[in-house]
DNA sequence: CAAATATACTGAACACTGTTTAGTAATTCC
DNA sequence: GGAATTACTAAACAGTGTTCAGTATATTTG
């Protein structure tokens, strides 16, 4: 019978609103704002309703996490890359910054790290940033493969990329990524 | 007359002790139990006597944070370090990654940044971590200086070595830091 | 179709949180 | 000594995440 998988689609479109308004309620909020509360209000449900789709905060935030990586995931997809390796490294770095300062909100929300990662048992099955950190390490490896940068390591190396962005982003108030910025092969 | 130094000099030391205790509630139970409440009645103070002392409780974090990131650059400071510039960069990486390993609260107190963030107008005025950067800024400065790194602004070097090191923190459930793992000249 | 069961939802409460304020106790000044 | 200043606190406010008893709604059964 289809109604069980109807009510199956209805939990997974419940959970999916929530999700969403979640998202919403942090981009215009920021995080003080994403409370349980106003999350229901936004869809217009009871604060105890969104207990029966989610466990706990940290478990939803988590899925409002998956959304922002998704949406650099895409960000990503879209770059129309070069051939060059390095060139291309250069292209998924100014990437990420632009994400950082275009969707500062989502940015937040991938980096309060600590709250979704509380919905998780360790490290290693958080994998909300995979699909965007495989796409930065495969133009690592590739790297890599021609010697134009010194690591060795493909995961390692992209560490080392995600990290540079990262903190190119928390420095840069000022000015947009400047060529040589990215000149570390 | 020495009484209004006097009192001057106690109001610094109620701050310290605030601050201390913050610092110590933060180690013990992580960033949930650091409340007002907590750490007001750890000092035996009413929570209301904080406010005295502290404007809100995003000043107060500032200060711990402050506290932890001078216990970094204590460790920093403790490295007998070696002759050539990049032997250094290494040693200061893996005293980074070490003190990380050993006081995973007190790294989490520096990087959850955002709290004391609040405090401070913009990231400029934030100098909480300058003394430890400087000295890492010092470090990459001589690689620039004898060639063994490929950046030109040690300031963008700097960061990119710290956003290595952060990021290996947060991957390395694992292993210690590989000797190949550093070699990213 | 009606009764019984299972599902979806909510109001109200609990134990917290940061913060403010009115009022009390202690200290300093004259 | 008494007046003024300082240090402190109890109590309250508005907010938080979360739980639970109870109420509607929808589904299954007789």
């Amino acid at each position: 019978m289809g109604i069980s998988e109807r009510k199956e689609r209805e939990k997974t479109e419940m959970r999916k609103r929530i999700v969403d308004a979640a998202v919403q309620v942090f981009k215009e909020g920021g995080p003080e704002k994403v409370s349980i509360r106003n999350i229901a209000e936004r869809i217009e449900y009871s604060p105890a309703t969104l207990y029966l789709y989610y466990k706990d905060k940290d478990e939803l935030l988590l899925d409002a996490q998956a959304d922002a990586f998704d949406q650099l995931s895409v960000a990503f997809r879209q770059i129309k890359f070069a051939q060059e390796p390095f060139k291309r490294l250069e292209q998924i770095m100014e990437s990420y910054i632009a994400f950082a300062r275009a969707e500062p909100e989502l940015y937040d929300l991938m980096f309060i790290m600590k709250a979704p990662m509380n919905a998780v048992e360790d490290f290693d099955s958080w994998d909300n940033g995979d699909d965007a950190f495989d796409m930065l390490k495969q133009v690592v490896e590739d790297c890599i493969s021609e010697g134009c940068i010194r690591f060795t390591d493909p995961i390692v190396g992209a560490i080392s990329v995600w990290g540079f962005a990262h903190g190119l982003v928390s420095w840069t108030l000022n000015a947009g990524l400047s060529p040589h910025t990215c000149a570390r092969k």
